[in-house]
DNA sequence: AGGTTTTGCACAATCGATATTGCGAATTGA
DNA sequence: TCAATTCGCAATATCGATTGTGCAAAACCT
């Protein structure tokens, strides 16, 4: 609490306790012991360093042992619910082990995603989180050059330990849920099921359509071309391709699966135009799960991953340097429609 | 991209290129000109540079510049549509003055408030955002004897640079849509409107209820006592009060202002049980907006604050360092039921 | 030509914390 | 009682980048 202008150092400590800078350092930390510090001097000094507000210069001690006590997550997008609750788990962890979690969000642009990478390794943290990376391999390379131990989520990378969803298995169980659901079905084009958002060079994207094909070929429905539309992440994208495709239709498809839940925004973005009962004939279904979303005017099957485990896996791989599989899958959950998921790790708002 | 084992650092370069170490840093940074280091030297420097993939070491330019571009921000939740959409505007300006932004959420606990606090002073942050905390006068203390410049938004701070909505403005627009929208009302007490979430101690909250209180009182109708029941943030416990309201009045009341999304969570959770009719007498309004709650199977009123609008009048704040107003009030927007706001921000995922 | 200014860069100090080393004094052991 | 440890701490080097200072050589001036 001292009233002083700059902030105090060790040397400051030192010199008002009558002990050297290095026996305040060792005192101030957890190697008192093995320095062999008398207990009375650590408390003295403890107690100095307290009455004046020091707080140690991580700056100087990270350039010292060569580490930051920082770790880095890079994520696209952070007002999305998926992303924003493995950043809220990402931190919580984090901070559990003593960490700083910087977070830095690409918006899913490659240039953008190096720079944030470069800047946290010349920030020297001590681990890096990547989830939903475009530029997989070119930031694996960085990261790798600096000898930084990295996990790639939700998206994986190339040989590099990786935790992602279960897609595959989240769509079919989605895709299966939308034709068990939806009405009887002709063969017009409106009694498909369409596939909307996302961008269909990524991995889970990939994997989501894959099984959406593949579970409507078993069905005896295989999808044309036309019934999957990756249109990207963008709401504007996904609110212009569906207002197209109703077009096209003259109303809604018997099935939506979308992709996302930012596609899904772009989405209710054109559904907030239609009367209610334009609904009455289709099944919505939304890869990735908001409370909100889950009660809309119409019923909407979500799929909800598992943001907590995803990001307890990867602190467990990043721990284990070599052991355990290079890519790790977490099995996601359908949620019904109107079902409220009660979230442990949410209720702390 | 050599093959190396060590992060190189300006010793390296400077036996590479043949010059010395204070002449590589000059010829990497801004100050080349003025240090009088030729433009050939500066290039060939930089081209070795490149090469071999340096990337400089912000924790020794941090301890000897003593800042470090670090710019942080605490904020109580991540996994909610306003925090996220303010960190996504912070992070944007952040990077935009090629600064790194750190942010931590401390769900609302003094204590983790202060140490995330404290831990930000050790990396010598350059600037604090501080977003809708509880124990604003210690964060700011803490501050103030680092010497640290800091803005408090959403909730105000004790005589510091301070942006908050115009919650009371807000929050009587919202009132009076409740009065207005909401059936025909007589005085039993299913007939009048109750006020639910948020803590009353804190500023925003205090301001909306007072608003709430004084507009129905304006209308002839002054709330009794039971009518504001400021539960907190918690989903659950925003939950378990609506069901009991629910139970005691045998139904929803006429008009229900739900203080922020996270209670607004816990609401949805009691209404996922009721029947769609239960909602035909009943208004519902919500401080904060979230685009899927925008659009429910009951019409929602909503409050949209102006996530960008507040962050970018922190910065402006954060820059002129006693210019302005140390209150500043930013208006939130009424956005009707059922209506999809595009926000140009939130197209980038 | 001889002095002055400018140019272009090297040297050394510095930021604050930590780990290694060293050195008296206290303690132990025989 | 004397050597051998052990104890408790101080000195010092170090991490990597930046900045003030110094010093030759080149350029300029009269």
């Amino acid at each position: 609490m001292a009233r002083q202008t700059r902030k105090s150092t060790i040397f400051d400590i030192a010199r008002l306790s009558g002990a050297s800078p290095s026996t305040v350092s060792a005192a101030l930390g957890e190697s008192w012991r093995e320095r062999r510090i008398s207990e009375a001097k650590m408390q003295e000094i403890r107690k100095i360093a307290a009455e004046q507000g020091y707080k140690r210069n991580m700056q100087a001690r990270g350039l010292r042992l060569a580490r930051s006590g920082l770790i880095g997550m890079v994520i696209p997008v952070h007002d999305n619910r998926f992303f924003s609750s493995l950043v809220q788990s990402f931190e919580a962890l984090a901070r559990e082990r003593g960490l700083v979690p910087v977070i830095a969000c690409s918006l899913r642009e490659p240039a953008e995603e190096r720079r944030i990478v470069e800047t946290l390794i010349s920030y020297a943290v001590d681990g890096l989180f990547i989830a939903g990376a475009t530029d997989v391999d070119t930031l694996s390379r960085l990261c790798q050059q600096a000898h930084l131990r990295h996990i790639f989520v939700d998206l994986p990378g190339p040989g590099v330990p990786s935790v992602v969803s279960d897609n595959y298995g989240g769509s079919v169980a989605l895709t299966h849920k939308l034709l068990l659901d939806g009405p009887p079905r002709g063969d017009g084009p409106r009694d498909r099921i369409y596939f909307l958002g996302g961008d269909i060079t990524d991995h889970a994207s990939a994997r989501r359509a894959m099984a959406f094909r593949d579970v409507l070929t078993q069905a005896g429905l295989p999808p044309g071309p036309d019934q999957i539309i990756p249109c990207g992440y963008s709401p504007r994208a996904a609110r212009r391709e569906i207002a197209a495709l109703c077009d096209r239709l003259g109303g809604l498809p018997a099935g939506l699966f979308v992709n996302s839940l930012t596609a899904f925004e772009g989405v209710l973005g054109h559904f907030t135009q239609l009367p209610p009962e334009a609904f009455a004939n289709s099944v919505i279904g939304c890869y990735d799960y908001d409370p909100f979303a889950a009660y809309l005017q119409f019923p909407v099957h979500m799929v909800r991953q598992d943001a907590h485990g995803l990001i307890a896996e990867a602190y467990r791989l990043l721990d284990a340097p070599s052991a355990g599989p290079v890519l790790s899958e977490v099995a996601p959950e359908l949620i019904a429609p109107r079902t409220f998921y009660d979230d442990p790790f949410a209720d702390l708002g």
